[in-house]
DNA sequence: CGTCGGTCGTAC
DNA sequence: GACGTACGACCGACGT
């Protein structure tokens, strides 16, 4: 087998282009695109991946007239400019490369095409196998035993074979071809009416130009062809000489100039990181150097005095507890782990059952010792999402007090349209370290074990790494944070809700299991039925819940009309809309609806909430989480009690199953049209502000400017049309949409919006200046600064700009009053304390705070909550909150 | 057998 | 195309 080199040749240039076709649009969040950067480092590492190169080059075209432009003014002369968007990734793109250690060869005057052409031949001589990596088919006239075309982009291979079969020539005979043929994209003639088809059969007929003229004659019965090639005998000269790749291109540069080095990964993390390249920066990441990392073994009494000592002179360090479960309610304490300074963490076993021959501490020992230190408020704590080891250290008696800083909930601050900020994330964003990940240390699948099993050695690196990690990130997100303004945010309402959440959660809520078993009886019964009847109507049993399977009952088999097809066109829309009109004139349709109502009750919340009860507290706990959202609202999980019915009176019976314990009632707190009074605020509306001040109902009043009647002729159907329109202007509404809820028509939707902006000439002008400010800074602020980028704001995108402009609106007003529920739960949690109240706060629901109170604690707390809540930040509108109390949520509401 | 996008529906 | 913010159940395609 011989083992001559093989060099890969590469038309950059052609990828610059193919790149940014083929990727549409990719941006970085700063609005810098990234599209032909993206396309093009892939089809760069696919070459490396697949072909394992020793030898490769890249070139690209430089900028300037070339020789082809001499020989012809005309050469892409129909060609437009390279887009803006287009030019200004090409530095991008040669760093890249850099990057990837693969020499750039440019020379002005020449295209990269003519470099391929004489290094193909300088290498062919040298003794190596040449690859053009190119999409374009000019290249097939290099083509020789020696020198093949890969497209990596179809990856398809031509070599010599297959010119010679698939076109039944001489790869230098293509020249010809192009030169009776031209080429339309480089502006190149050619014979009229012969293209590729025609230009090929008549060169595999003749063999070249030259014999194709000398039989001329031959051609006469085709006339049109005759007349064509006898006209255009100069042009074809023409185009065959600018068609002609130049191999002997005056060149410097050796062979061994192109043997490739290892990546820079380096440089290249940082690029990729730069270009936001998530799934490329991760896979470049460079292995910090752990070398200088030292993590401790604690397990002496003596070393846990020590480090107690430490940690107190300190004053400030990270903490991260490890645990048996990822839901702090039910988790047991396994380790904890500390670190105080860059590169230094210490670990603690708890509870690890691997049987090895580590002795642990005593936990009475761990606790005695370490249980001052976490309770004094002086000595400042940090962690990376540490509301949870806050509940699990609660749970051992340790209150954690002075939480002075959490790094997740800075990085979210930091940018709260990004999904995720766990720690790995964090470290690679901001030290492009990759941690050991959790899967590494307790395994995956069936194979996942519990913390407790993991041996102790194994669990000081990984525990200790967080610890590090997370003290690491706080020096960086501290300055971080305070350059962006948002340290006063953090520091007075982030992190003082951290405990006031983990409170929340840690109280849970009662529910009836057995009134929600009963529930659940009765409406499976109903479904059973109403599943028996779907079948009989179709003629046939399908699964009820497949909107697939049921559009193919609903519009092939019982042919009912079809009303709107799904977003993605891939089917039949089987949504509340279309079934309610299809049940006008069938009965399984509106059979169905009651099936998914009752479906959707049973299965989201019946039985999903019976089975997340407490074993040990028989409440439910849901987690607040404070970094998901990016208005900066909290959202719930586990179960989401952020969504339990209200509105029928069917989902309305789910909120009877939450209870009181005994002699308690539960009292809601709900802020009265806190996004409007906002609006109000903002937008420094006079209607608005003096309804408000008047104590007016808001949508009547709407419905006195909009309809411009006299208030004795504004009818219940009016007043909650105002309200379609209130709501659709905190949510920045089309007119479209406004006539779709209140199905009127769309001239007259639109007839609406223009008199209530005509009437609230405020909130238009707020809404004008504020897209107009955030098209300048790229961002929105709350009231209390919280910040959301919207860089989509200025994209070409209609579609994308449009939805920005109403986020742009509607954040500032649902962020804000997220900040000021915030803040109202924070000084209510204090205000309970104060006063030794046996009230507790147990939920959260956007606007509206849930209490369980104590019979007697009624009229107190709902005075006291009135004062808080509503005196929480003065506004030009005052706030109103109502209250609801009763023996289950329903009636509290 | 897990993951993930699509569809649907609940709340504020 | 067409009104903001969430969570989650279920299906079905796809990959291991």
């Amino acid at each position: 087998m011989s083992h001559s080199k093989k060099i890969f040749l590469i038309d950059g240039s052609a990828f610059l282009y193919r790149a940014f076709h083929a990727i549409r649009s990719l941006s970085t969040s700063k609005g810098h695109p990234t599209n032909a950067t993206f396309g093009f480092t892939r089809i760069l590492l696919k070459l490396i991946k697949e072909k394992n190169p020793e030898y490769a080059v890249m070139f690209f075209d430089v900028k300037g007239p070339t020789f082809r432009h001499k020989l012809y003014d005309q050469y892409k002369a129909n060609r437009p400019p390279m887009p803006e968007e287009l030019a200004i990734q090409i530095p991008d793109i040669k760093k890249i490369t850099q990057a990837l250690n693969i020499p750039i060869v440019e020379k002005q005057g020449f295209e990269a095409d003519d470099l391929v052409g004489t290094y193909s031949k300088i290498a062919q001589e040298n003794g190596f196998d040449v690859v053009m990596v190119t999409g374009d088919k000019d290249f097939i006239q290099l083509i020789t035993d020696r020198c093949t075309l890969w497209d990596p982009m179809k990856d398809v291979v031509t070599d010599l074979a297959k010119v010679k079969t698939d076109m039944d020539i001489e790869p230098s005979q293509f020249i010809d071809i192009l030169g009776l043929a031209g080429d339309s994209a480089d502006n190149i003639p050619g014979v009229a009416g012969v293209g590729p088809k025609t230009a090929i059969k008549l060169i595999s007929e003749f063999g070249s130009i030259d014999n194709v003229y000398k039989n001329l004659d031959s051609l006469k019965k085709k006339k049109k062809l005759h007349e064509n090639l006898s006209n255009s005998k100069e042009i074809v000269e023409l185009s065959r000489e600018l068609a002609t790749i130049d191999t002997g291109v005056l060149v410097n540069r050796q062979m061994d100039d192109f043997k490739l080095e290892p990546f820079d990964t380096k440089k290249a993390f940082e690029l990729f990181q730069k270009f936001e390249f998530k799934a490329l920066a991760t896979q470049f990441a460079h292995k910090a150097d752990k070398s200088e990392k030292i993590y401790k073994l604690i397990t002496t009494t003596k070393e846990l005095e020590k480090l107690a000592h430490v940690l107190e002179n300190k004053g400030l360090f990270a903490i991260d507890t490890e645990t048996t479960s990822k839901h702090p309610m039910e988790a047991d304490l396994v380790g904890i782990s500390f670190s105080y300074k860059e590169n230094r963490g210490f670990y603690i076993p708890v509870a690890h059952t691997f049987p090895d021959d580590i002795e642990q501490p005593k936990k009475e020992d761990i606790l005695r010792i370490f249980k001052p230190i976490l309770e004094n408020p002086d000595i400042k704590k940090i962690g990376q999402n540490i509301k949870y080891d806050f509940i699990v250290l609660a749970k051992y008696g340790i209150t954690l007090r002075g939480i002075a800083f959490d790094t997740m909930i800075a990085s979210y601050l930091l940018n709260p349209a990004t999904r995720g900020h766990s720690l790995d994330g964090i470290a690679m964003n901001l030290f492009g370290y990759k941690t050991i990940s959790y899967e590494e240390v307790v395994g995956k699948g069936k194979n996942q074990i519990g913390f407790a099993q993991v041996p102790i050695k194994q669990a000081v690196d990984y525990a200790s790494e967080d610890a590090d990690l997370t003290f690491m990130a706080y020096q960086h997100f501290k300055k971080l944070i305070k350059d962006q303004d948002l340290a006063d945010l953090m520091q007075t309402i982030e992190i003082p809700l951290i405990t006031v959440l983990a409170d929340m959660e840690m109280a849970g809520i009662k529910v009836d299991v057995s009134f929600l078993s009963y529930l659940s009886t009765t409406f499976d019964a109903e479904m059973q039925d109403l599943k028996k009847e779907i079948f009989e109507l179709a003629g046939e049993k399908f699964n009820i819940n497949s909107s697939q399977q049921l559009g193919a009952i609903l519009f092939e088999k019982l042919e009912l009309p079809v009303i709107k097809k799904t977003k993605k066109k891939t089917g039949y829309s089987t949504d509340v809309e279309v079934l309610t009109k299809l049940a006008k004139e069938h009965e399984l349709p509106k059979k169905l609806l009651r099936y998914r109502t009752l479906g959707k009750l049973k299965s989201t919340y019946v039985d999903s909430l019976a089975n997340l009860v407490n074993k040990q507290t028989h409440r439910i706990h849901t987690s607040f989480n404070q970094t998901i959202t990016v208005t900066g609202r909290l959202s719930s999980s586990n179960p989401n009690l952020q969504n339990i019915p209200i509105r029928k009176p069917e989902g309305k019976k789910i909120r009877k199953a939450f209870i009181p314990k005994e002699n308690h009632l539960l009292i809601s707190a709900d802020y009265s049209q806190i996004e409007l009074r906002i609006l109000a605020h903002c937008a420094d509306d006079e209607i608005l502000i003096e309804a408000f001040n008047n104590g007016e109902d808001i949508h009547t009043r709407t419905a006195l400017e909009v309809f411009e009647v006299l208030p004795e002729f504004i009818t219940d159907d009016l007043r909650s049309q105002a309200k379609a329109i209130n709501f659709g202007i905190v949510y920045g509404m089309s007119g479209f949409r406004l006539a779709n809820d209140l199905n009127i028509s769309r001239k007259m939707a639109n007839a609406y919006i223009d008199n209530y902006f005509k009437r609230y000439a405020g909130v238009k002008n707020f809404i004008d200046k504020t897209i107009e400010e955030t098209k300048k800074t790229g961002e929105v602020v709350t009231l209390f600064g919280r910040k959301r980028r919207l860089d989509d704001i200025n994209s070409s995108n209609a579609n994308v700009r449009n939805f920005a402009q109403r986020a742009a609106i509607n954040t500032p007003i649902q962020g804000s009053a997220a900040d000021l529920i915030k803040i109202a739960m924070i000084k209510m949690s204090k205000t309970l304390k104060e006063h030794k109240m046996g009230s507790r706060m147990l939920l959260s629901v956007h606007d509206e705070i849930i209490f369980e109170t104590p019979f007697e604690e009624k009229d107190q707390l709902i005075e006291l909550a009135r004062t808080v809540m509503e005196k929480v930040h003065p506004l030009k509108v005052p706030l109103k909150v109502n209250f609801g109390f009763g023996e289950n949520w329903a009636q509290a509401h």
